[in-house]
DNA sequence: CCCCGATTAGAGCGATCTCTCTAGAGAGAC
DNA sequence: GTCTCTCTAGAGAGATCGCTCTAATCGGGG
């Protein structure tokens, strides 16, 4: 990590903080460890203090983490069995990994939908970036728009949710039960489609 | 609530207050004033804690909650389509309290699911008594053991994270989307046995 | 060289955190 | 009454919180 800029650094300190233990629970001190950054450096570029680099380490890694939707999804031929399949690859991952969640976003949103509004507002952003990336990922695959963005819901629904409970749980059968929900969806729309 | 004895009041408010804005934000100070009672009280009934109070808070809230699934589920004969407007309900209720989603479980689970090893147990007690109460009302509608367990993970790993995109969206379209998700998996189930 | 804005560095402020401690109120047994 | 045990009551300890502040350091333009 020694190349990349202070700004940077303190950025993915805290997205992996809070991927870990939450908004509220990560301090400012434990942050500067982290990050390797002394406190000027951390309110030098971050006038608005913990709350701007916790919306700043929301949206940056929440764009990243939608990348994986087309690399999981390209290879396979047939969308449902696709999405099963990335759901299945996903709770392997994360078994392999020690049940860590690799993404912030859903971890922290429920913390603060009802307390802190600036960062209910960057993980609502995060999200509506998500359903737009994967209502044009399956409109490409053959869906409807509608029917894109209502499997786009319903996918990340399924996901986060399956995450959560996989986390708690220590246990993939949340994450492979949601693939194979999703997966049957899909295939319903397209069968009703070809009717 | 007048009528309640003060460790009733205190789990209550306990729940409440995670509910609200999880568990590292809540502190005991703001826990006395909302269950009324003083420290003392709170200490002499609760030795272990804010982390004990919170975990008798996550287990009492949660044995409330499935108890739910089948008041919903019961008027409607199809299935299916009773998964879809139990949903419906959800989102509907949800968007007219101001989307807050009703039970902490969710919430917190995420937050302490790598952070405190007490709590994460506390939740993965209170989702393994979801998913066990679950299975057996869909067994009693008529899947088989396997496929009941499968749709109780499906639909509680949905249900999760539909609730937290729409209370960070405030949007009902994630619980909309992603009931119908569920709903397409059981109806995929019940045609592949009729097979 | 000097200068200047950008950045680093961390001590310290007031507030708040969880939790402990002592004092006493209340109810029941005798 | 008085002894006892449970529970109430909240002040205060010690640590940590987010954040501010001043001084030092750095690199590039004149």
């Amino acid at each position: 990590m020694g190349s990349m800029g202070t700004e940077e650094r303190i950025v993915l300190a805290m997205a992996e903080l809070m991927r870990a233990q939450g908004y509220a629970a990560t301090g400012v001190n434990q942050l500067t460890r982290a990050a390797n950054a002394p406190m000027g450096s951390l309110y030098h570029h971050f006038k608005g203090g913990k709350r701007e680099i916790a919306a700043a380490a929301l949206r940056q890694t929440g764009a990243v983490y939608i990348q994986l939707l087309p690399l999981l999804l390209d290879p396979h031929e047939d969308l449902a069995a696709g999405i099963e399949a990335a759901f299945a690859a996903a709770a392997a991952d994360m078994r392999d990994t020690g049940w860590a969640n690799m993404c912030p976003v859903g971890t922290v949103a429920g913390e603060v939908a009802d307390a802190e509004p600036r960062l209910r507002e960057a993980a609502a952003e995060v999200m509506t970036h998500w359903v737009d990336e994967a209502s044009a990922y399956l409109t490409g695959r053959g869906l409807s728009g509608a029917d894109a963005r209502d499997t786009a819901f319903a996918l990340l629904s399924a996901l986060e949710g399956a995450f959560v409970m996989a986390r708690t749980l220590r246990s993939t059968e949340p994450l492979l039960a949601a693939g194979r929900a999703v997966a049957a969806r899909v295939a319903a729309l397209r069968a009703a489609r070809e009717l």
